[in-house]
DNA sequence: TTGAAAGCGTTACCAA
DNA sequence: TTGGTAACGCTTTCAA
């Protein structure tokens, strides 16, 4: 296990050092005897490039720099299905995952370039006004964004459609006959970090409601804690007016305490109320009561991600990528929207 | 941004590359006036060394491996914590975290090691028979596992002490006059992936119930989904002959399900029934009831994972590790524990 | 306390 | 279709 290097490999297969570099790049053309002979002694010595020197030379790490919003408070509830994916994309293309936190800031962006740690980077969590984003754009290799600031400075962004989103869920309540729609908005916190789907979300639903002729009425900001989440739901059934009232909750975070504090109401979802939920699939399936969401789809978003990303890496030629790329949601049907009376 | 390097330091600072490096490094003595030249050029540059040339001249990548349970299924709800405390401590000691996923199997490893992509790795989730276990324990680098396999082959171990976890979980019931205990024990799965903690929490828990003279029965295994999950409540409410009845839940996945079961059938757990989960804190906190947990302590697990990582990288003179280094639990008391009738 | 120079293991150019 | 060889940017020995 002594680590064997090129120059081994070369040596037992009888050609030159470069030939090998060919053979593994696929740079130049190879005869079939040689290749085989080669890959024979690869085998042989369970040779692995050494990633260093490679970059060194090569100036390609194979890396991808992935900066993910730990240390960040927030919806850390769905992060773990874009990271598997963006893991396994890059698996899927030879390359790395080198995680970065966001509470680095700037500073481990500067550092994955600098460093030359790798070779393009996926970032996560973006603020409207990002104070990252305009580092990213003078970086020297390509950055991705999930999440769409106000100014993306040229970069490219993936996220899902939020205005979309915020439609289903209005048509969804207007198709079924709801007299009128609320929307439980963000605690104040989020609305003061401008991510970047807050007022998209907001001003989607609203116009979306006026164009239904369904009255529309956003509380907010809804805060973290029992009793904010209380006074809230308590406003809200205050707007029950022996209509069908349908509830929109576009924060994570809230959606379980929101529902919690209707059950001790004894207020039943899809029966006394509906409640449709922007989320991630899995809490929307694992909740108690299980409730219809607009999915956040992050497998697709990660995916669209990653390609925008490789394909800066190397530009298909003829082909290009949208510099802001949304990803339609899809809304599951599950029990907490009232069907439509049957008279 | 034309990436410097470290003989423009030189020219700058008027010094040899090879007294940038030395500065860089600490490994010589240096004059107070020559390493404020050099500190002074490098900010001037805003130079960063290259990590390739860097890891090919001194083999070190001063990067961390870190092999994460996905493509696994399982108990990814408290991942985040240790991913999250592995990043940070090992950027305070100048160290990037080079993500591999399970699903990669001894692959990744031997990739890992063989492209000198790291100089250690922790590798988490290990079963009580893992594959990769013998495999990491051949590895030219080292390796830290959370989990303890049947058979460590040398490698160093930190885990939660889920002996102790279990007895904390018995004596606490014992300690509330409970006439008798049930554990809801594993879905089959996890037994046959011989997790290593499935069989070290149920043998301590029998052991310490018979210590302290009250009845435990084990219900398993308890698979997933709603009727199976039914099944296993029922069978656990009919052992309620009017005594004071506990519960303990050492399977993350099942207890919101089973909650939930109970409260369908109108047991309220604190009134009419004890219960105790073995569980990442967050979910204990934010479930509906919230129950009393014995904590998982990912955080304590992660740090001292990194601490035997940076130890063996780095061995003090002295100073030794555990091989098998077991995190003391810590119970959180809720409100899902009946208190000691007042009589 | 410092400098010069020989690697480290690849890639890629220049020849053949 | 192949081989020789000069980089790549750093660390580290050997000299001074």
């Amino acid at each position: 296990m002594a680590a064997f290097t090129s120059k081994d490999v070369a040596r037992i297969a009888g050609v030159s050092q470069s030939t090998v570099s060919y053979v593994m790049t696929g740079k130049r053309p190879i005869s079939e005897r040689t290749r085989k002979r080669v890959l024979d002694a690869m085998e042989q010595l369970t040779y692995e490039p050494h990633s260093g020197a490679r970059a060194l030379a090569g100036r390609r790490t194979q890396v991808v720099g992935l900066v993910v919003p730990f240390g960040a408070d927030g919806q850390i509830f769905g992060l773990l299905p874009f990271i598997e994916t963006i893991a396994s994309s890059a698996r899927a293309h030879d390359h790395e995952v080198l995680l970065v936190t966001a509470d680095e800031g700037s500073a481990g962006l500067r550092r994955l370039a600098g460093r030359a740690l790798c070779d393009a980077i996926i970032m996560m969590d973006i603020e409207e006004h990002d104070d990252r984003v305009p580092v990213a754009a003078a970086l020297p290799v390509p950055v991705v964004l999930i999440g769409v600031p106000a100014d993306p400075a040229g970069l490219h962004c993936v996220d899902l459609d939020f205005e979309t989103a915020a439609r289903m869920a209005v048509d969804e309540l207007a198709d079924t006959a709801h007299d009128e729609i609320v929307v439980l908005g963000y605690p104040a916190s989020a609305m003061e970090r401008g991510l970047n789907f807050v007022g998209r979300v907001l001003r989607s639903a609203r116009q979306r409601a006026r164009a239904r002729g369904v009255p529309l009425t956003v509380i907010e900001p809804v805060e973290h804690g029992q009793e904010a989440t209380a006074e809230a739901v308590d406003q809200l059934l205050a707007r029950r007016g022996g209509g069908r009232l349908g509830v929109v909750l576009p924060h994570n975070d809230s959606i379980g305490p929101i529902l919690r504090a209707l059950r001790t109401r004894d207020v039943l979802p899809g029966r006394d109320i509906s409640v449709i939920g922007i989320s991630p699939d899995p809490q929307a399936e694992e909740s108690d009561p299980a409730y219809t969401n607009v999915s956040e789809e992050p497998r697709d978003v990660s995916r669209r991600a990653m390609e925008t990303l490789f394909w800066l890496l190397d530009p298909a030629p003829g082909v290009e990528r949208p510099g802001v790329d949304l990803v339609a949601p899809r809304l599951i049907r599950r029990s907490t929207v009232m069907p439509i009376p049957s008279n």
